[in-house]
DNA sequence: TACGTACATGCCCATATGGGTATATACGTA
DNA sequence: TACGTATATACCCATATGGGCATGTACGTA
C-alpha cells in the first residue's frame, strides 16, 4: 500500500507530474527539462532527486549532462502515467509543455550555437 | 491540470486511499467505514468531508445513518481506482480491508442487536 | 422534552512539503 | 591549473497536512 501511496504523493505535485510526462514521452537531461517547463534549475533537480530516490527515474551522465529517464519496471506508475495523458489532452499547461518538448532539441543545439 | 493534482492529493493519503477503495465497492455509512478501517470517527468524517468538497464522493442521510458513494462522473478517479485496485490484490492491508467489508453488513446488525 | 447514537467540526500541535537563495561538486576546455 | 557550464545540495522559511481531543449538531426514541 505505501508502493502506491509513494506514486501518488509523487504525481500530486505539478511539477514532479509535468516532470514524469515528460519522461514518459523521452529520456532528457536537466537543462530540457528546466527549458521546457520554465522553472528554476534547484527546483527540478531537486524534484528530480526525489523521483530517483524513489526508483521513479534512473540518471545517466553523458559529459556535462544529467539525462534522466523513467524505470520502466513499475509498471503501476507507467498505467497511471498512460491514464493521466489521455485525460490531459486539452489541458492548456499540458499543451505548452508539449510544444515546447518538441522544440527542446533545438534549445540545447542554440546554446551550443551562441556559446 | 489542477484537477488530475486533485485526484492524485486525494489518493496519496492512505485512509484516504482506503475509503475511496471501500466506496469503489459499496455505498457504505460513517460508521461501517470506521468499524472497517478501524479508525476513529472524526478522522473518517474529516477526510470524506475532503472527499466530498472535491466532489469525489456523494453523501445522503436516511436516518441517523450518512451514506457515502462515489461519484462515478468522475471518470479518471474511477480509472484509476480500478488500476490501483488491480496492482494491490496481494497488500495486507487491502486484503484485511476487504475482509471486514465482506462482514459489515454483520456489524450493523450485531450493533443493533445488541442495543 | 430529555437522552442516546451518528456524524461533523473547531481548536491545537507536530510534522511534512515546496520553494528560494546560496553554495558545493562534476566535468570539459583553455 | 583556472574557468565556465551543468547539476546537486544545504539552509531557511512559509505554508499545508494530518491527527487527537473536545464539542456541536442532527435525528430517533422514550
Amino acid at each position: 500500500m505505501t508502493e502506491v501511496m509513494d506514486v501518488f504523493k509523487v504525481l500530486s505535485d505539478e511539477t514532479r507530474l509535468r516532470i514524469m510526462i515528460l519522461l514518459y514521452n523521452k529520456s532528457l537531461c536537466v537543462c530540457q527539462i528546466q527549458a521546457v517547463l520554465e522553472e528554476t534549475q534547484p527546483k527540478i533537480s531537486k524534484h528530480l532527486g526525489k523521483l530517483r530516490d524513489l526508483n521513479f527515474v534512473q540518471s545517466k551522465r553523458l559529459e556535462q549532462l544529467m539525462y534522466y529517464d523513467i524505470d520502466d519496471s513499475n509498471k503501476l506508475l507507467i498505467a497511471l502515467l498512460k491514464d493521466i495523458i489521455q485525460h490531459l489532452e486539452k489541458d492548456t499547461t499540458y499543451k505548452k509543455d508539449m510544444y515546447r518538448l518538441e522544440h527542446v532539441e533545438e534549445y540545447i543545439q542554440v546554446k551550443a550555437f551562441e556559446a
